[in-house]
DNA sequence: TATGAATATGAAATCGATTTCAGGTATTTC
DNA sequence: GAAATACCTGAAATCGATTTCATATTCATA
């Protein structure tokens, strides 16, 4: 069903069907009735890819993000959803599983008019990001991370790692330890980091080398930099920048006879689904992820339609979730 | 950039710069080669919208979820995408939130040509469902649910339920406890229920009305329906027909003063991903959902490539994850 | 009543690709 | 050397909508 076919049922021309369609321009009521009765009868639905390629929109906008079977990821990517239906637009996913080229890849990609516009849900932001980016025509905005010129929607990390290292220290803690990832991961590795070093500074204590250990995301990362750090020094506490590093961690110290928090004291950042359920209850900053990708959506949205401003920087709130996995000394 | 102008800078048609893109028809060697030298010093890339819109496939494809920032849906999402790359797909995502109508909107919306086929993770699969699906002229796979006429990739949760009910029984248990949900959702509804059922009584137990729960799939009603279950009866062991379930139900032990599994055994299905880093860690049956969406996504494109039969049920494997949260009576 | 404005409608152009068709030239083949 | 075949190319049609443009009709106002 075309809409040639719709305007020879109800007897008029491709051109009135559209009016009436798209409820703009001049249509005699008769004859809207008449398109309207038989666009009902045969439940006539346009085609979109046409409808695209005359309004040079797409209604669809691509999210790229590094890994989607993540629960950070999964939860902006909900976010984005649910402002996306009611903004009337789609959501195409790309899920990069973290490979640089597949974002530049995929960047590119979506752009070919494909999509209105891009949230890019980023860990690390290159030279050739940018390069790729600067020649895009359509809007992007960054979620994640801060780019200069770029809107972006940015979670305050420096803060929350802050007040998160201000915490422990108030319960009386202090050496405590540090599991960090890469600083190529800037907000991540190099944000969360600089909170918790100046922090310390702050209440004059210092983060000894033996006290801090660097390695990837993952829950297993967080066991084997635990264990560095009890090799080389004695912490009442230990940051892990995120909950699964936290976890990993947990069960390190569990694995080598401590009781968490009796001996020694863990906190997160991130606030996981499961965190309140985990033994001991994880203490940690809660992220409002879904929130974060409902900004970037609705940036997204007001970039597109133009009534936004590219490069404002949004940021997110935190809050500490105070559970059981830290003591009072 | 249109494909007009590469012809004008290369001197040719357009008709011979699309033969040269899309390496078909005769084209003699030196404009073959004007014109990658075009394309390729203007970084032309092809409109995907008139492509669509030419040759009728989007090559998209929708996945419709009942909720993306559950583990499960996301990791059905990871497999997709995955194949999906490798097959030269985008792949679309629509959240209908477990919303009915929802599912049903985007089922005929995704339908409108804008897409090349579907995947849809049911939970139920109404009659309204089957009267939109049938009208649509696109492949459709279904996902967890199994529905005659159509290619549906489930997971073989009677077996696994009857399995893990085994299980507890070879433990020594005898009164064992049941957590399910309402049956609207067939497969982990009746069919885990079955397995549950099927196995007590070929074991000549019985699943008596205190020991059995209904509810729905959140952690919080694990936990109120343990409690339900307390109130009426005293099972030595407990089987939760999701992970979350089994969490909630581990919280609500605990809450009374149980230990698990010293005093009561509890199970799951679905091996999330923190099944074992919970205290205890939990034993569940392992589900492949990232296979699962693999399958589906290979299912798909074989469907809109006309190399398969529309109506294959496929099955995915499962597998008993041993962890301590069982009891040996 | 004349005339400018508002209303109404369809033919045709347009979006940016692909593909058919028709008309070439070059190369085989007998 | 003629006929058959292969190779090459561009004009124009096509996909299915929207929108401009031209034209016709109705309405309001002086």
């Amino acid at each position: 069903m075309r809409i040639k076919d719709i305007a020879k049922l109800a007897g008029v021309s491709p051109a009135t069907v559209s009016r009436v369609m798209n409820n703009n321009g001049y249509v005699k009521e008769d004859k809207r009735k008449a398109v309207l009765e038989v666009i009902e009868a045969v439940d006539y639905q346009p085609n979109e890819i046409a409808k695209s390629l005359k309004s040079q929109k797409s209604r669809m906008i691509g999210v790229i993000v590094p890994k989607i079977s993540t629960e950070t990821a999964s939860r902006v990517v909900a976010g984005v959803t649910h402002v996306a239906k009611t903004a009337g637009y789609q959501v195409l996913i790309a899920n990069t599983n973290l490979d640089i080229e597949e974002e530049i890849k995929y960047l590119k990609f979506l752009s070919n008019k494909s999509v209105d516009g891009i949230i890019m849900m980023g860990t690390e932001v290159t030279d050739r990001h940018l390069e790729v980016m600067n020649k895009l025509t359509i809007p992007i905005v960054i979620l994640g991370q801060k780019v200069s010129g770029y809107t972006s929607i940015i979670h305050n990390d420096y803060d929350a790692s802050y007040q998160m290292t201000e915490y422990l220290i108030n319960q009386g803690h202090k050496a405590i330890g540090f599991i960090g990832v890469d600083e190529k991961d800037y907000a991540v590795g190099v944000l969360r980091k600089k909170g918790y070093l100046d922090c310390l500074s702050d209440y004059n204590l210092n983060g000894s080398d033996g006290l801090i250990a660097i390695g990837d995301f993952d829950i297993d990362t967080g066991f084997k930099m635990m264990k560095k750090i009890l090799a080389k020094s004695q912490p009442t506490a230990v940051f892990a920048v995120t909950d699964h590093l936290a976890i990993g961690a947990i069960h390190a110290l569990l694995d080598q006879g401590y009781r968490v928090p009796e001996d020694i004291s863990v906190v997160g950042i991130g606030d996981i689904k499961l965190a309140e359920y985990l033994n001991p209850p994880l203490t940690t900053m809660h992220y409002t992820f879904k929130t974060s990708g409902q900004m970037a959506a609705e940036a997204v949205f007001d970039l597109i339609e133009n009534n936004a401003h590219k490069g404002e920087q949004l940021m997110t709130s935190f809050q500490l979730k105070e559970r059981r996995s830290v003591k009072h000394l």
